[in-house]
DNA sequence: AGAATAGTGTCTGTTAGACACTATTAG
DNA sequence: CTAATAGTGTCTAACAGACACTATTCT
């Protein structure tokens, strides 16, 4: 037999009955915190519970297609600020019971996003929210989605350190102190302004200057900041690192 | 419709028919160069060539508990042995068109195991091996196989930096010397042994003392070393980096 | 004026890496 | 003996972080 005839004889049906599906962790900084995209599940399962956004991947699809398609329906997000979100695959989940209808694997997707308007709940979300993680202990979340967030939120805490990513969460240009509002907020950690200022600009490649200044100062003083864009750098070096917090090493 | 009813309606087969499988990258060393684990595939697709092991995820089956078996049955491994063998989810691969047979969607595991013996070939496979990676670049791949291995690849060497995974290609105890081979059969770099030796002592919780020592000295003279175990770190810091390639960095 | 912020200067302790050296063992 | 290796000492340049200071802008 050989491969075409192999093929022609195929019966998909034989293998096991599994689905595939894309979840979405979407982060954005709104108001100097950093908030996760949830919606609101309208059917069964879990219907009334908030969810990451996410569905079935269709034939012919790409996972990524597939995460940024359900992103954008779920927001109403499209054309050049959709282009402008990054994502990025996570991982995979697929314990045999995390979905009660039948077996079903989801591979996860991160996506990063400067601060978007409020979603308009798309076809199958009952509503959409962009939710402060800092409130997620106290919500009840669908399926294994926490796990997913916790999991993502660790990825995006660590990925500050070695690549531009900062720079996905600030506009096309930006200042120094809109970039270090980025990294306290995703860390949780106030930062030392004047050494970050320097460290940032001493890694090749993260940031280039525009020439220009911010139109004025702060609204409670100071001077005119000067105004960068990222810089074509995809690993920093030397990283900027997390200060160190000896119990989460062991 | 309350959950029960819409659970008790629900029709699996209304969703697209996708198949999970899960391919191992599995790593070792052996005569100080780095291998993976390739099986020659016995059945079309792609007779005939290499390829990583793996197959269908079975209903009931967790995709760690997948991978495992998988590699057990190429390796013909089991028992305590296995039980050295260290997994983790690497990433998930899905392009509609990788698999001829029907829509595949792969979750690609990474398994890191000291020096293992010679595989015997499993049920599936017409044949096994271990691969040196240098081998690579001269033997065709089946499916995106050889994308996935580079991956590995980098993630294991990135790794490296940040986690005790080296001394999971050791034995259970093992010299600073058998250490720093491992840095360097992966990174494919020599390194200062005297600096590795501090650095390696340095680091809390990478190594701890057995107390023992080697039975004799090298092959080719020089004093007995001590032994060490695995610590109980699960992250370095300080890390051990890689020496900076300004290339790579852009 | 007074307060806040952008950006720079400087000092200190830590670390990576280069180099050198001693002690121990195989052949 | 000689060669090779384990492990340590020491120096230097780079870097993180603390602190201080100037210049600029808002209220």
């Amino acid at each position: 037999m050989n491969e075409q005839e192999f093929l022609a004889g195929y019966d998909p049906r034989a293998y096991p009955a599994v689905a595939v599906t894309v979840d979405v962790v979407a982060f954005t900084i709104r108001d100097a915190a950093l908030h996760v995209l949830l919606i609101q599940r309208a059917y069964p399962p879990f219907a009334g519970f908030w969810a990451l956004p996410g569905g079935f991947v269709r034939p012919e699809e790409d996972l990524t297609a597939a995460a940024r398609r359900e992103f954008a329906e779920e927001t109403g997000l499209g054309g050049e600020p959709l282009r402008r979100v990054h994502f990025e695959q996570l991982a995979s989940y697929g314990e045999p019971d995390r979905d009660p209808r039948m077996r079903i694997v989801s591979v996860a997707y991160l996506a990063f996003a400067p601060d978007l308007p409020e979603p308009s709940a798309g076809t199958d979300a009952g509503d959409a929210e962009w939710l402060p993680i800092t409130a997620l202990t106290s919500r009840e979340l669908a399926f294994d989605h926490r796990r997913i967030v916790e999991d993502g939120l660790e990825r995006a805490r660590s990925k500050l350190e070695y690549t531009p990513l900062a720079t996905r969460f600030v506009g096309e240009e930006f200042t120094i102190a809109e970039l270090r509002a980025v990294y306290e907020t995703v860390w949780g950690h106030p930062l030392h302004a004047g050494n970050f200022h320097r460290k940032v600009l001493s890694v090749p490649g993260l940031v280039e200057s525009t020439g220009n200044t911010t139109e004025h100062g702060g609204p409670r003083g100071g001077p005119r900041a000067k105004l960068y864009r990222a810089g074509d750098a995809r690993l920093l070096h030397p990283a900027l690192l997390r200060p160190a917090r000896e119990e989460t090493v062991r």
